[in-house]
DNA sequence: TTCCGATAGTGGGGTCGCAAT
DNA sequence: ATTGCGACCC
DNA sequence: CACTATCGGAA
């Protein structure tokens, strides 16, 4: 079953943290603009040095951030759909500049800029058309006509193997706690599973439920320890019972994506 | 009064790097 | 050479 | 990344 969601996504203050919120009502995003939400590890460029959303350095070769300006840029450091595991292995790795090499630093805004966000991509849009970059481009937006049009384009990006859509209000303003104005649209799932064994928690989850071993069908096996009020942990669903899980995707393993517990199914035994 | 935004703190898979075995 | 762990990424 | 639990101020 999809289920099509819409989270807002807090404009990150410099020490940059952004904050899913669920959203519960409808908005209307027309004339907003929308961009493929690119699975690959966020990077903030200060005009010299390239760093995580935490602020940990990154060592990319010199040919990588050479054609990068001076003035500070936020973007995602891709290598192309269905890669993450191969483009975070890279990041991470202490030295890898032929890895690196195989990447892009993929800009969705302009920190420092003046306006709106229409405002501040045109100041990116402008430098790299001048300095055009083998391993930096702005990502291309496209403005909103409907929910239709939201949803095909979602469908689009799905059928390509992408995980959502980013869509911005065109005069956001960068640095505000107006979390409503980025919104992030993607799908989830439901599924069923087994729940073969449990796990203790930690910290203020000691002494009850930390997170359970569940099963597939198919025989996958995974756990699941999100989602989960203190109540549940404390009486969490018993081995053999079913469980109605959410989740986003697979991954190269075949095992859910960020699952979380929803309830334990209601036909237990039909 | 209710609700929203911000924090803090739990949990997952996967990877790297380092220490212990 | 293998294992386990913390610290990152999502 | 996912989520729950709190808290204080805005709505």
């Amino acid at each position: 079953m999809f289920i099509l969601s819409w989270f807002a996504v807090a404009s990150a203050v410099w020490a940059g943290q952004m904050l899913p919120q669920a959203y519960s009502a409808q908005v209307d995003v027309s004339g907003w603009l929308m961009s493929e939400k690119l699975d690959g590890v966020r990077g903030r460029w200060d005009g010299r040095e390239l760093r995580s959303k935490n602020g940990h350095l990154f060592r990319p070769p010199e040919a990588f951030i050479r054609g990068l300006p001076d003035f500070p840029l936020e973007g995602e450091i891709w290598g192309g759909r269905e890669t993450f595991g191969q483009t975070a292995a890279v990041v991470q790795r202490a030295r890898d500049d032929e890895g690196w090499l195989g990447l892009q630093f993929v800009i969705f805004d302009v920190p420092a800029a003046e306006g709106g966000f229409t405002d501040r991509i045109a100041k990116a849009r402008a430098w790299f058309a001048a300095h055009p970059s083998d391993y930096a481009f702005v990502i291309p937006q496209v403005p909103v006509r409907d929910r239709a049009h939201l949803r095909e384009e979602l469908r689009r990006v799905e059928s390509l193997g992408g995980e959502g859509l980013i869509v911005r209000k065109p005069d956001a303003l960068y640095l505000p706690g107006r979390s409503t104005e980025i919104l992030k649209v993607k799908n989830y799932q439901d599924a069923e599973a087994l729940v073969i064994a449990h796990f203790p928690g930690s910290g203020r989850n000691t002494g009850r439920l930390g997170s359970l071993l569940a099963e597939l069908p198919d025989g996958t096996r995974f756990k699941v320890g999100s989602g989960f009020s203190d109540a549940e942990r404390e009486n969490p669903p018993p081995v053999g019972a079913i469980i109605t899980f959410k989740y986003y995707g697979f991954y190269p393993s075949g095992i859910p994506k960020f699952p979380s517990f929803l309830r334990l199914r209601q036909d237990q035994d039909l």
